[in-house]
DNA sequence: ACATTATACATAATAATCTTATGTATATTT
DNA sequence: AAATATACATAAGATTATTATGTATAATGT
């Protein structure tokens, strides 16, 4: 799913869709390679997403409904963007909610306060 | 790796082994049956480790020097104690403080404050 | 006394998810 | 002109967990 310079890639496993779904629900509309970019920006480049982890899951979510796609031209080369639909919107904040009630849960287990809000 | 009443699976993996090396450097000494049973306490339920998981991984972290065992006799059963060696306590500070810094990471991205100390 | 649940280990088949590699092609920068 | 960046896509292989199965003893409930 990543090429991780920082951290081991076991532990990022899982967290792809929801770090997708997050992105798409604040910028209504983002094409594949603008989502690896972003998420390098963000992570200072901790979490790097590669395209062989990315597209699949893009495909998937399109496929459930999750999200839905627009083809554009741009120049000579294409951009598909993605946009979350009604039923893709409730998804993402679950999924959100979820991952920060989870980051809890670690929180206890691993004894590190405080405990994250969900805002 | 876990039965997840409340976490879909995905969300959790890569996580086990980070859980194990706490514990173990927490109560120097744990067998497989009592690891399952502290983290569900631990957590409500929420994270319920299954054999066929942790086992393996037990069998792994010993193969790679991290952990000795001590096989004691309760009754007519076998109790198989795991604690941590030298290097498994290295290798548990690491584990644990990445995991800390991909809590702040994700925080950044998701926009969830606030960030974890890691005490 | 008998059945069920809990304790306690273990492994193998399958599934899911990601990494790595490969492929194609255009645009921009050095 | 060459190298890097943009932009899509997929397939083989690796990793890790789930589910199922197996063995066996101890404790509890009825």
């Amino acid at each position: 799913m990543y090429i991780c310079v920082m951290y081991s890639s076991e532990l990022i496993k899982g967290t792809l869709k929801t770090i997708v779904l997050k992105l798409l629900s604040e910028t209504k509309q983002m094409y594949g390679y603008e989502i690896t970019q972003k998420v390098k920006e963000l992570t200072d480049s901790k979490i790097v997403i590669t395209e062989g982890a990315l597209y699949p899951l893009l495909h998937q979510l399109e496929a459930e409904g999750i999200v839905t796609t627009e083809t554009v031209n741009i120049g000579k080369r294409i951009r598909k963007y993605y946009s979350l639909t009604q039923t893709g919107n409730e998804r993402a904040k679950e999924k959100i909610y979820e991952f920060t009630d989870f980051i809890n849960t670690m929180n206890i287990l691993l004894d590190l306060k405080p405990n994250v809000r969900y805002v």
